[in-house]
DNA sequence: TCCAGTTTTGCATTCGAAGTCAAATTTGGC
DNA sequence: GCCAAATTTGACTTCGAATGCAAAACTGGA
């Protein structure tokens, strides 16, 4: 008796703890807690007063060894202090919940972690994954090798097929473009984001051809997507224009940011009477007062749901083959750059 | 062999795959992955090679199912969107990896969302759980009628004594005030957080305590820790105090950039010259060019290495009596209040 | 009241790894 | 080359819930 009490206070009660109480079987309690099964009323009463009492919740570990199925979704983040990231990771998350699937996170410190991090999502048994980092094909092809079903957010499977959700980074930049052009812009620099940045180098090149293609020349600088890193763009690219520069195309908005209070401070400059400066991601501070910055604003609400949506269907049906799913950007005028 | 070929390729091999290709027992696989296990280096090597072949990775849902070890810890967090939060995250995230512990996380759209979250937290059975999230003492008690250690984030049990690990409030608002203090400022203002929150309102009264004591008044008016409620948390007060406001303490820097830009751009007004403006965290905005926001930077770093170790302690050693931790945060003099 | 048909129930097995214990093997001393 | 001691190994059970199957308990119609 001591020691089933003290085993119910140390550790949660079990189906069959539950069932000695209420005087069935394992099996019917294990029936009552899974909805199409047959129990009659009153004994699923009886059951749930017992489960009630013992307080108990059915072991997800031990449902995950039995069925096959963890519940677990493995999201895998390589930024996450990247200002964009946090309000994706927490739409995941709650719509993932919401399907009754729990989130297991990886946060990356460096890409190259990501080999440790798959070891763990193959152990955990994960029915899935979201995926914001950059993968080889080969890890990509470690996931279909194991039947774990893969969706890559804001990237796209290089050499391989795989599900992704991603939002149109080329019609996007395309837009700022012909706007600065249109708004007789002179003198053109890119600030680009790490080589290894899929959506980055994507961006860059899109505003570059289009640039090319209006028979624009511009010169590029590299940043790695941080505020400091506008300034620093914004001051080598001064340099290097010989302070004629008169249009900025960051890769995301928190260089431009960086980049707009360089501006202002550093150069003393009017944003965006001397300077335009647009971005790409539409974070929080790209809307405020000090900011407003000229940006795209990806459509985080419907990426995230197609992104679980996708997800949650290719765990049902592993089957599913590959689709990519393109979101337009909605371009947020702002006061940051002069368009036309 | 057609069947049990699909088999090693529909989901991962078991350690029954690989002791058959090894030719050796189930429990010899199992002991060549666990460190203190005798095995013959011969017969180590064989498995490790079959292992390697079949591509085995020990399925931590069976070892958690025999061990009562998930190697999982669950993450509550509120307000992902908080900016502070994130960093946070990643690091708790980041340190807990390394410590061979992977992160269940719960993000809350609303506190009300908790119990659900809970239901959950008890299924997958975690060896504990990091909170920054207002929980109830009954709440809080259920974790210590299932042994599971908690440790809280920048909150204290309220009534019941839990391990908790914050950033100092009282000393850091009090350094504030009494820098504004001295820097002859003549009306204040508060901007608080919500009422729901504990560092809110800790910081808040903390002000409003110092600023009494030293023989000053003020006004406050309640915000909800984002942007623009410090816009509108500013206008309130300018209102109120018939715009002779000098000097303003907001519960966080969100809000203090809020209002530093309001103040700029709403009422054309300078700061720090016509109007002080302090805030609380230490985030990444705050340090920016355009704001250089004098607060208090809490310690993250630091925090979150002892949230880690104070729960990893405890779930080592679960009779561990609760401890709080107390860690003072740095005043980042900044540019946007004129202190002594 | 009896029986066929339906619903409920319980038994026994399963998932994959860990750990106990006794059997088998190796080691070393002489 | 033999025996005791030390090491290595495998058979078997365990963790907690799910489920196929057959037994048991109902249902209602005649």
């Amino acid at each position: 008796m001591t020691k089933s009490v003290s085993q119910k206070v140390r550790k949660g009660a079990t189906s069959y703890d539950v069932a000695r109480q209420a005087g069935v079987s394992q099996s019917a309690v294990s029936r009552c807690f899974k909805k199409g099964a047959s129990v009659a009323p009153r004994t699923r009463e009886k059951i749930l007063a017992a489960a009630r009492e013992l307080n108990y919740y059915p072991n997800a570990i031990a449902q995950g060894l039995i069925t096959r199925r963890s519940n677990l979704v493995a999201i895998i983040i390589s930024n996450l202090t990247n200002l964009y990231y946090p309000e994706v990771l927490a739409e995941l998350t709650q719509r993932l919940s919401a399907q009754g699937i729990r989130v297991l996170l990886f946060s990356l410190a460096a890409e190259s972690d990501v080999d440790e991090v798959l070891d763990q999502v193959w152990r955990y048994r994960v029915d899935g994954a979201i995926v914001a980092a950059r993968l080889h094909p080969e890890q990509l092809a470690a996931f279909a090798d194991r039947g774990v079903p893969v969706v890559l957010y804001n990237r796209i499977g290089e050499g391989v097929p795989v599900a992704s959700v991603c939002c149109d980074s080329i019609s996007g930049e395309h837009a700022l473009v012909e706007g600065l052009v249109e708004g007789e812009h002179q003198v053109f620099g890119i600030v680009a984001g790490p080589a290894d940045s899929y959506v980055g180098e994507e961006r860059v090149d899109a505003a570059r051809r289009k640039l090319q293609e209006l028979g624009r020349s511009c010169a590029v600088v590299r940043g790695n997507f941080d505020y400091a890193s506008g300034d620093a763009a914004l001051k080598e690219l001064m340099r290097i224009t010989d302070r004629k520069l008169d249009a900025l195309i960051c890769a995301n908005d928190l260089m431009a940011i960086g980049a707009i209070d360089s501006a202002r401070i550093n150069f003393g400059l009017e944003v965006p009477q001397d300077l335009s400066v647009v971005g790409f991601d539409g974070v929080g501070p790209a809307t405020w007062l000090a900011y407003q910055v000229t940006t795209i604003r990806q459509p985080v609400r419907r990426m995230t749901e197609a992104a679980v949506a996708m997800l949650v269907e290719r765990i049902e049906k592993p089957e599913l083959s590959p689709e990519q799913r393109l979101f337009a950007g909605e371009l947020l005028p702002g006061s940051s750059a002069r368009l036309a």
